[in-house]
DNA sequence: GACCTGACGCCCC
DNA sequence: AGGGGCGCCAGGT
């Protein structure tokens, strides 16, 4: 065989896990937030973690991406500083009704929902 | 190739 | 009840 195989799907590590990150994204509605542990469990694939590797390489994608509305299982702004300035994520969320305190949403049993299940949406 | 560093979160004090 | 340890998995050095 002259060349190694080319197939290499491991659905992490591809564009593809990428595309499935911004897909659940999408789905969150204005007014609402998930987590990224929320969406990790959603598509049984990666972790938290990688969920927010994801999201950082949302840029390349398009700013149609409602990445903040993905916020960490306290409620707390942590990708923040990953947007173009550091206040637009928070000013993106009161626009949309969420109320924000020292960068944290401030009812997210509220915002993220009682049964924490971005199937619902 | 070992080691560190994350847009994290569970477990255990 | 708040803080630290550690697993997570890909990238960078």
């Amino acid at each position: 065989m002259p060349i190694k195989n080319p197939v290499s799907d491991k659905d992490l590590n591809s564009d593809h896990y990428f595309q499935k990150v911004f897909d659940v994204t999408s789905l969150i509605p204005v007014g609402r937030v998930t987590t990224y542990g929320a969406i990790a469990d959603f598509l049984a694939l990666g972790s938290a973690r990688m969920v927010g590797w994801a999201l950082n390489n949302c840029h390349s994608q398009d700013d149609k991406i409602p990445a903040h509305r993905v916020v960490n299982r306290l409620g707390e702004l942590s990708g923040r500083n990953h947007f173009a300035t550091p206040t637009l994520m928070q000013d993106r969320l009161e626009k949309e009704g969420v109320l924000i305190k020292d960068d944290k949403v401030v009812k997210m049993d509220v915002h993220f929902g009682i049964r924490r299940e971005i199937a619902d949406y």
